[in-house]
DNA sequence: ACCTGAACACCGTTCAAGT
DNA sequence: ACCTGAACACCGTTCAAGT
């Protein structure tokens, strides 16, 4: 007859899994936590996600769509050159201050098929880049800048410059290097 | 009395290993498996391994090595702004054609404490990058590189670059961009 | 010295049964 | 419609016992 009610939403769950991640990481997340967190057992999480990756799934994209808000504010009007550094150092900032969310974002066995929210995403830089470096170099240049972000930020967040030095120096000390030299390009 | 026969080698779970991480990806690896190659039960890897970690510890550290020789080799004796383009492409290709294993060398919680090694393998990118940008914006510069190489080997490897174009276009571009860009630092 | 069977704790996942 | 207990398969790991 009565149903059963319901004691928690996707939107909770979601809120927990990413607090659990940003703890124990996302290999260290297990759905047995996530559900004490919300009040429930295990097996109910299953009539709300399909499994474990479309849980991950879910939050993967949300973080998504985060750092694509932030890089969009950090360009705002700017100018091409202004908004070029500006968008440089949201990414970093996000990276550092959400490493795990952001490692989520990037592996590799949640990959969406989705191409629709990749080129929405992808739209912002693609269009400061074709200021910068004209239209024929617009999709390589964004490739040549999007790659050395995520190099980067992923080998300061994974511990991986240990030679000394300032990291913040070599970071902008590279933003102006690739700047520059996209903007060489332009001509010829 | 008669002690065991040993029916294995680290040298023959290692290549095991190898070969079944590049069928299934690192995380699709289970010790059994491992196990059942080499002709031995499952508790017996822990005679020559501590743990599961410790066997992709020793996996990566081999890898590691191996893409260090072929950087080493990429620049030979060559001018700096030649060894800096056949580095780049040594490395494109050692991801692309050993992707797990490059994921592999990657992995942030198979990090060694050893700095020697990390010293040793950066000392050619570093002698070519104070070549080209002068010794005080070596680091900075070898960092810029080495951070795109990372980030664009990873999101190909990963099919991250799913808006058409050129990929070896891209490539190429970045290279002369960040090229360019480090040249021009150096005088001043 | 190396190997093994048995056991343990811990996973993700399924499903029939409850309300 | 949502939740649960019980069960399953599959992990990594330990350890006493064999040779």
């Amino acid at each position: 007859m009565s149903p059963a009610v319901a004691k928690t939403s996707d939107r909770e769950i979601l809120t927990a899994a990413r607090r659990l991640i940003v703890r124990n990481g996302v290999d260290g997340l297990a759905l047995r936590d996530v559900a004490v967190a919300v009040g429930i057992k295990t097996p109910s999480l299953y009539k709300r996600f399909a499994d474990r990756a479309a849980l991950l799934r879910a939050l993967k994209d949300l973080s998504l769509a985060e750092l694509e808000l932030v890089l969009r504010q950090a360009a705002g009007q700017s100018p091409p050159s202004t908004a070029f550094n500006n968008m440089a150092h949201a990414y970093r900032d996000f990276a550092k201050c959400q490493p795990e969310m952001y490692r989520l974002i990037h592996r590799p066995e949640l990959k969406t098929d989705g191409l629709e929210a990749e080129r929405k995403a992808a739209e912002p830089a693609l269009k400061v880049m074709a200021a910068l470096a004209g239209n024929d170099f617009a999709l390589s240049s964004a490739r040549c800048i999007t790659s050395f972000l995520h190099g980067f930020v992923t080998m300061e967040i994974d511990g991986n410059f240990r030679l000394g030095g300032s990291i913040d120096e070599a970071f902008t000390f590279s933003l102006e290097a690739i700047l520059n030299g996209i903007k060489l390009k332009k001509g010829i």
